[in-house]
DNA sequence: CAAATGTATGAGCATGTGTTCATATATTTG
DNA sequence: CAAATATATGAACACATGCTCATACATTTG
């Protein structure tokens, strides 16, 4: 394997970046405070179902209903919330709206969050 | 450079796994839980600044409190609650409560989270 | 021990949040 | 168009949250 192949297949690489690379974003508040609404959209158990639901596959309204087990209305809440902040995309399907994850750059988030809970010390 | 190097220059590489490794944690609530349970840990923006402040080395309370400019009572506040959440460690050294990043997790999560906003679509 | 310094904590308050309930807005079908 | 289905939205409410203020606790120093 060349090291070309190894870089795609290691993705995280381009991910994370060096310290040098995102520190300099520590004295930025506008990203920090960007940084924070990323995560309290995350933070939410509702909010968390439906993005990791979204992880599989897309889906509608409906199914993130039945899903995550809440009633219709805080799932619409729930997602107009995450469309805000630009996590998820909506598109119309006849009668059904259809959310999708906006980017990979939340399956990463989810994934990163759910290995370090599920090793968390305590 | 061989394999073993570049394994542990990406380091990443075992921070984030596999769909496969992390896909089932989606089933479990309590690794759900404890998930949202740190985003919400870094979902705030004093929070997130202490932590910010303790990627580049350990600090007391003081520091912090000049650091993030709020009173010294809200960084006590917050440092519990961080530390109740096992993100932060604290030690006393004569008068001083001096704090540290409790695990690499977090210094990822931080570093992910900022590349991530400092990329973010809108 | 008293004073000074550094940190922690409880109460109280203003604000934010997630849900439900009722209702409005699409979209398809008869 | 009327009825049925799917989704969105606003109001209201219970509860959580982050801060301040006052005060307690801890540690060093004179």
């Amino acid at each position: 394997m060349g090291d070309a192949a190894r870089e795609k297949e290691l993705h995280l690489v381009e991910e994370e970046g060096s310290p040098e690379e995102w520190a300099s974003y520590l004295e930025d508040d506008d990203v920090i405070y960007a940084t924070t609404q990323i995560f309290d959209a995350l933070a939410d158990y509702t909010r968390f179902r439906i993005l990791g639901a979204l992880t599989t596959s897309e889906r509608s309204v409906g199914e993130l209903q039945r899903l995550c087990g809440v009633s219709q209305s805080a799932i619409s809440h729930q997602l107009r919330l995450l469309r805000d902040r630009g996590l998820v995309t909506m598109r119309r399907e006849g009668q059904r709206s259809i959310y999708t994850l906006a980017d990979e750059h939340v399956a990463t988030l989810i994934a990163v969050g759910l290995e370090h809970a599920g090793h968390w010390p305590e």
